[in-house]
RNA sequence: GACCCUAUCGUCUAGAGGCCUAGGACAAUACCCUUUCACGGUAUGAACCGGGGUUCGAAUCCCCGUGGGGUCGCCA
């Protein structure tokens, strides 16, 4: 049978790095198996579904480079398959319209509650044989609850929890249509699973109490159970459970932050999957080794030194030009032009290996392209008198030099030993002067790159003053 | 509170009863490389939650504690 997998977050907010793993899992499985991998946007909290979350979430998944085989589908545009399905259950005796009101509802509840019982519904409006329902009351727009067995047991294989039991009597009749003939999110997801053929659930930690409830329905409704696999969280940084105002952010917010996407999803995938002690890999590579049972049981905690260590690898990888494309533009948010200065992918060059990201590494390349104002302190430490002397001995060395680096630093060299300088000594200023920082790649190569009239014009420039 | 899940270095993890004197990676520390800062290399420290079983033998299986997490909505 073709694998079939999906990924339905709700659109109530950004693509968060738990649903971007989730989704990462799920689309990886279906590649592995030569399968398919839909994506559905699960919009039925009309209160809470935005336009604008909807594409945010189509934005994360396309810049981590998730593709979807089919959909977007979307929960609103299904209400009249919904509605039938709910028609067939009340016809057939497996589900019930049921008026009690929210208050009765609350009322049940606090009274449960004060007898420290798990609350839920006590079936009041459920037909039983031998049981005289009350007569509806007036005024009051039924909900439609779903007659769960009620004794039993409801089990699965989690494909990375292991067997998982239910008794029945832990689940009461839930409901499945609203008083207003709208259906609840365990209904949709049960009727778009089988509709859509899908064969693996694959989904978070919190939807491991729905399973059961899911299991019965797909049962009432004569359908094939697909394979279950529950995702334990991702925990933040600090061991803290992650959530809107701690620590989730946005994927999109890790390439504000200079991450490169497939940094990112080596890093998630590393996170609560293995295979043996490999660390680096690409999504070839993944889709090809990925598989259920090396997934984690438990809770990880992100770590973002990690991913900055992978991100760092990634970055020393990537063609230049793609780099280079990325940093022209975070430097044009800047207001710094880097067409006109020196050729931004040789100097990328210079600096990928010491960025941890691209946004440090549009720092980094910065003062090649922008005036460079050292700060007093630097002067004052760096640029003392027979600094400058060097300085411009240097000048005068550089004038007849060949642009090359071999030469430069050979003109560096000479410098210092006829002023009488170790080579720090003479290389320090010069960075200072060109570049407003003491340290910097290899001199000669900066030299080099920067070239000959910016150079000598901020040489010149340091050394007027 | 009830139900469900879970537990190996600080962190992510390897580990499917003997291969474990518990391995790798990030981070940390030290040293080497080096004109600076990085990169890279080498090395060091660092863990099987506790208690009972099962077994010739348990990090691995079972039970009980304890810790952590999830869920108990006319949200998804």
């Amino acid at each position: 049978m073709k694998v079939r997998t999906r990924f339905a977050p709700s659109p109530t907010g950004f693509l968060h790095i738990g649903g971007a793993r989730t989704a990462l899992f799920s689309w990886a499985y279906a590649r592995r198996h030569g399968g398919v991998f839909i994506l559905r946007v699960e919009d039925t909290d009309v209160a809470r579904s935005t336009p604008a979350a909807v594409q945010a979430i189509l934005d994360g998944m396309q810049w981590l480079g998730l593709a979807h085989d089919e959909g977007p589908f979307y929960q609103m545009q299904r209400m009249e398959r919904y509605k039938e399905v709910i028609a067939g259950m009340l016809a057939a005796g497996s589900a019930y319209y049921c008026y009690t009101s929210k208050d009765e509802l609350d009322q049940l509840r606090a009274a449960q509650e004060a007898r420290k019982e798990k609350p839920r519904y006590d079936g009041r409006w459920r037909p039983e044989s031998g049981k005289i329902l009350p007569a509806p009351p007036a005024g009051v727009a039924p909900v439609v609850r779903f007659c769960n067995p009620v004794d039993g047991v409801v089990s699965w294989d989690d494909q990375v929890k292991g067997r998982i039991e239910f008794a029945n009597v832990e689940l009461d009749d839930f409901i499945i249509a609203r008083g207003d003939g709208t259906p609840t999110y365990n209904f949709c997801v049960v009727v778009d699973d089988v509709d859509m053929g899908i064969t693996h659930v694959i989904r978070g930690d919190d939807h491991v109490n729905n399973t059961p409830r899911q299991i019965n329905l797909l049962h009432a409704l004569q359908a094939p159970v697909p394979h279950y696999a529950h995702l334990s969280m991702i925990l933040g940084d600090d061991g803290q459970k992650l959530s809107k105002r701690h620590g989730a952010v946005s994927v999109m917010q890790y390439h504000e932050d200079g991450y490169l996407p497939e940094a990112v999803l080596n890093y998630l995938a590393r996170l609560g999957w293995s295979h043996g002690d490999d660390e680096v890999f690409d999504m070839n590579q993944f889709v090809a080794w990925f598989d259920l049972n090396h997934i984690t049981a438990s809770a990880a905690q992100f770590n973002t030194e990690k991913l900055n260590w992978l991100n760092a690898h990634y970055i020393r990888q990537a063609d230049l030009s793609r780099l280079a494309a990325d940093v022209a533009s975070r430097l044009a948010v800047r207001d710094v032009a880097t067409v006109a200065g020196p050729d931004l992918e040789r100097v990328i060059a210079l600096y990928r290996e010491r960025a941890g990201n691209l946004n440090e590494l549009a720092d980094a390349v910065h003062p090649f392209y922008a005036m460079v104002t050292p700060s007093a302190e630097l002067r004052e430490q760096h640029l003392t008198p027979s600094a400058c002397a060097a300085l411009a001995a240097l000048q005068d060395h550089f004038a007849g030099c060949p642009w090359q680096a071999a030469e430069l630093g050979q003109a560096v060299k000479q410098t210092a030993a006829e002023q009488g300088l170790k080579m720090p000594q003479v290389a320090i200023p010069l960075r200072v002067a060109l570049l407003g920082l003491p340290q910097s790649p290899a001199i000669d190569a900066v030299l080099e790159v920067m070239g000959r009239e910016r150079v000598a014009e901020r040489l010149s420039r340091i050394l007027a003053v």
